[in-house]
DNA sequence: ATATGCACCTGTGTGC
DNA sequence: TGCACACAGGTGCATA
């Protein structure tokens, strides 16, 4: 799934075709695991008002006008898109949101690990207070602080857990270790502050670079209008296995780590 | 408390 | 062409 800058390219052009609008109509064609919604959730939602669309993390929310909220979560493969009148379901739709001036949202999702649930302002409160800090609206410091502690834990665990840092995923966990010349498989009590610092800065760097390019299509990601991101080209080491290092040349190498594809190079990462 | 491995799903690409 | 297998922007759980 999207990461940090394909998300948050979402939200805003959710946050500017949906404020303001009422849902007229909620028409579910698959449930699933992750969502198993009704008629309960159709009647809760139907006549709302969306006050805006926001984002904490990899999570969209919703945002009501009296304080009640849908979050939503892409997780690998999921899609929100504007669509018309004329669309013909495709096989993985899986809820439309119509609105009252005839905007029409589908949301899809070909591996269904994705979700909406909604929730009470409290509720989500409480479920967005557990994300770590969001690295595009956090001092540098603040953030290259929060890689000092569990010492053992391997730097791209760290970058990977949302509880860390929000919204940094595989690609631009890779990114960013690649930019800071350190390898992904150090602990982090082998950085000095100034490791972290220069860390922490390519984190921001990179997210930024991939969301003015509406992020990255490695796989399947689109946008709301069905566009790619414009980041892929400017990767230097995920997915380009065996390609030479864009700096130095060496072969990018890429092994597994905690369960995910981990590229660097072996010799500008120390 | 952390680390690992796997499970949740479908689709695609690779090698035989 | 078929088949088996590995792998994919994420996370949560069980187990060591």
């Amino acid at each position: 799934m999207p990461e940090l800058p394909e998300v948050e390219t979402i939200r805003k052009q959710l946050h500017s075709r949906l404020k303001g609008r009422v849902v007229s109509d909620v028409i579910i064609y698959k449930t699933g695991r992750e969502t198993p919604v009704g008629k309960y959730f159709i009647r809760q939602v139907t006549g709302g008002r969306l006050a805006g669309v926001g984002r904490r993390a990899k999570v969209l929310i919703f945002q009501f006008d009296d304080g009640r909220a849908i979050l939503g979560h892409l997780k690998m493969t999921g899609k929100f898109l504007f669509v018309d009148d004329e669309y013909s379901r495709g096989k993985h739709d899986r809820i439309l949101f119509v609105f009252t001036d005839g905007t029409r949202m589908m949301w899809s999702d070909i591996r269904q690990f994705g979700y909406l649930k909604l929730v009470s302002d409290s509720e989500l409160q409480e479920q967005m207070g557990k994300y770590g800090p969001e690295p595009l609206e956090t001092p540098v410091q603040e953030l290259a602080n929060r890689l000092l502690t569990p010492k053992t834990r391997k730097i791209k665990a760290a970058l990977l857990d949302q509880e860390t840092i929000a919204g940094v995923g595989n690609i631009y966990a890779d990114e960013a270790c690649h930019r800071a010349g350190i390898r992904p498989t150090r602990r982090l009590s082998t950085l000095n502050n100034e490791d972290r610092i220069r860390l922490a800065k390519e984190i921001v760097s990179v997210l930024t670079e991939s969301l003015a390019q509406k992020g990255t299509s490695a796989n399947d990601y689109v946008d709301t209008e069905g566009e790619k991101g414009g980041f892929l080209s400017l990767l230097r080491v995920y997915g380009r296995e065996n390609e030479p290092c864009l700096t130095c040349k060496t072969k990018i190498k890429k092994m597994v780590l905690g369960g995910r594809g981990t590229h660097y190079c072996p010799s500008c990462q120390k």
